[in-house]
DNA sequence: AGGTTTCCTC
């Protein structure tokens, strides 16, 4: 008996004959606990520790107690012939120790750690890694330090290890520090697995510089170093960074494994590389991991975030397997590239076939609402929220308060923020930008302030919805404030769409020449959103020099876009000067640029109508006509007159 | 290991 189990663990302790998958765990025990304790009266203290383990590797928590009390009943380590007893009581109280961890069961960790009449470093490392697992964090480094402060053991490399896995969930960049500093003067920095561990948690504290000095320095690398830095500088969205070393790597000696292609494809993802994507997914179905849920998540990602939505679809379609982190990814690839229907649909689809549905899901789902999707189908979602509990989630609130918000529903949007039991930076800039959407700027300054007396620090979004808020109020000087506010105080960059949006503010304020002095003084070079700004501008007061400069420069900026034209255009309309009109959209004719042409649809009992300027194909198009010259005349009655500003006579 | 919310102009 002991010999056959002992066999096949040995050949499944071996690491080369483990097989990859399915298998995430040890053997099974399969024999009864009963049957397995009168094998253990006679068992040696070995195959009690062998057993111990793999209780702990499977969670079994009822056999290893039952185990246990064995031992205390009959301790094998003082009955058993072979000395020396006390390492084979050690190694059982090990092994006890670690199946008390695995289980989660610290209590009785900590009292088997406190009974051990003998300990070692591996004593120590088993409990601190058990508190570190389980999220014990405080207990963990409260050993952890008892541990450097012991005259009697000593820390190892691996003590080390797993307390800088701690360190990164709390980024506590002082621990890493202190350990960097202890693993350097006791000679572990050299250790592969130290290097790896600091290289990781550095990255995780977002030290960057210091993560990839860690990785330059080592004398040795395997794959786990080249994924820590490459999903390090990912991470911290160094995706350039990230896709360079992953390069690097592709074409050293060390293979990347599974890991560093989600690293590698989120990279892409964050730089909107689709090349380099498609190069890493011809990589991964070359070594057959095309399947693996987590790389077709990681390829969908990537081909939604560079706007490929039929090869993001082609995936979904075919995967086997769904879960809920792909129908997220599907959920927000049609959200974000203006999809919004498919999405609902495949949520409808998903709801209504009973698919797990999960908080992620919630909010991505709650990203196609705006301007042209009824509300009530929000409504619906909101339902299901409180139904489902998820109600308390961060995501699913903000989610919420935008829904609302983009609908029009300005109170439904207060009481959510309101109700929320935890809120974020996100929340505060929903509310900010709700007031601001909604004309209310005043408002949006005082949700500002209230953010500011919590406690909450602003983000580069915050400053958006302000100087968005400023721009509507006509408040140019607390806009400039803001701005100096976020750069000065803030230490922050501002982004282009800041810039556009001072130049929006300026402009909107009749202050065109500050606005292009603004302009002028830029540090970066202006782009597209400046100059439509500027020329939004001239387009409201007219001015046709100025407006001729912002038209030149934005046509120059996007050679085929029909909105400088069309600018310029409506300036000279309303300026009475036709001539200068039609020259202009002659000019766009003769580039070759073309103006999309608007259509508008309406949905009656399933049905969509779409229809055109002057659309004379729906067949009962006089009907319709009839109907809308009497409007008119009923606008006409009310005091209405039509703003004819932008149409030119021959139009009229 | 893969995912989620906020963002100027119209």
């Amino acid at each position: 008996m002991s010999a056959m189990i002992r066999c096949g663990l040995i050949r499944w302790w071996s690491p080369l004959s483990r097989p990859q998958l399915p298998w995430r765990c040890g053997p099974s025990i399969s024999f009864s606990s009963a049957s397995a304790l009168t094998h253990i009266r006679e068992s040696s203290s070995e195959i009690i520790s062998i057993l111990l383990c793999c209780c702990g590797r499977e969670g079994n928590l009822r056999l290893g107690s039952c185990l246990h009390a064995s031992i205390i009943k009959k301790p094998p380590f003082t009955n058993q012939p072979p000395p020396p007893p006390h390492a084979t009581a050690l190694v059982t109280y090990n092994c006890l120790l670690n199946l008390y961890c695995k289980c989660g069961d610290l209590y009785d960790a900590v009292k088997v750690f406190e009974d051990m009449p003998l300990k070692d470093t591996i004593s120590w490392n088993s409990l601190i890694s058990g508190f570190f697992k389980l999220g014990k964090l405080h207990s963990g480094f409260a050993y952890f330090k008892s541990l450097l402060e012991s005259t009697i053991y000593r820390f190892d490399h691996a003590s080390l290890t797993s307390t800088l896995s701690a360190c990164g969930a709390t980024e506590s960049i002082g621990v890493v520090k202190m350990i960097h500093a202890l693993a350097i003067s006791n000679g572990y920095h050299k250790e592969i697995t130290v290097g790896n561990a600091l290289a990781t948690s550095y990255f995780s504290c977002r030290f960057i510089e210091s993560g990839m000095r860690v990785f330059n320095e080592m004398v040795e690398r395997n794959v786990v170093t080249w994924t820590a830095a490459i999903s390090g500088l990912a991470q911290n969205e160094f995706y350039g960074e990230s896709l360079k070393l992953f390069e690097e790597m592709y074409h050293g000696v060390v293979s990347p494994n599974c890991l560093t292609y989600l690293s590698a494809l989120s990279s892409c993802s964050g730089l909107q590389a689709r090349k380099e994507g498609a190069q890493i997914h011809g990589v991964v179905c070359k070594l057959g991991i095309q399947s693996d849920l987590c790389i077709e998540s990681a390829l969908m990602d990537m081909y939604s975030k560079c706007c490929c939505m039929e090869d993001a679809w082609r995936i979904f379609e075919s995967a086997e397997v769904l879960d809920e982190v792909s129908i997220t990814v599907i959920l927000v690839g049609f959200a974000q590239n203006g999809f919004e229907e498919q999405a609902i649909q495949i949520f409808v689809k998903m709801v209504k076939a009973g698919t797990k549905i999960d908080p992620n899901m919630i909010s991505a789902i709650l990203g196609v609402f705006g301007i042209d999707i009824s509300h009530g189908l929000g409504v619906q979602i909101h339902s299901l929220v409180i139904k489902k509990g998820f109600a308390s989630n961060v995501f699913v609130g903000n989610g919420l308060i935008n829904m609302y918000s983009k609908c029009g529903e300005l109170e439904e949007s207060v009481k959510v923020f309101d109700l929320m039991p935890q809120k974020n930076q996100v929340s505060w800039n929903s509310m900010i930008a709700t007031f601001a959407r909604h004309g209310d700027g005043w408002k949006a300054l005082h949700y500002y302030e209230k953010m500011r007396s919590k406690g909450v620090e602003p983000t580069d979004v915050t400053f958006l919805s302000l100087l968005h808020a400023c721009s509507h109020v006509g408040l140019v000087n607390k806009g400039m404030q803001f701005l100096e506010l976020m750069e000065k105080e803030c230490g922050m960059r501002p982004r282009m769409e800041h810039y556009a949006c001072i130049v929006d503010m300026l402009g909107r304020a009749g202050f065109l020449k500050e606005a292009k002095n603004f302009i002028d003084g830029l540090p970066v070079k202006p782009d597209v959103l400046v100059w439509q700004a500027l020329l939004g501008a001239c387009g409201i007061y007219g001015d046709i020099d100025m407006g001729k400069y912002a038209a030149d420069q934005l046509a120059q900026a996007v050679p085929d876009s029909p909105v400088p034209y069309i600018s310029m255009a409506n300036i000279y309309s309303c300026k009475g000067r036709w001539k200068e009109r039609a020259t202009t959209i002659k000019k766009m004719k003769e580039r070759g640029v073309a103006k999309e042409r608007g259509v508008s649809w309406i949905e009656i009992e399933k049905k969509i109508y779409s229809f055109v300027v002057a659309d004379q194909m729906h067949p009962k198009g006089d009907d319709v006509y009839d109907v809308l010259f009497k409007l008119f005349g009923h606008m006409r009655d009310k005091g209405y007159v039509p703003d004819n500003i932008f149409i030119s006579n021959q139009d009229r």
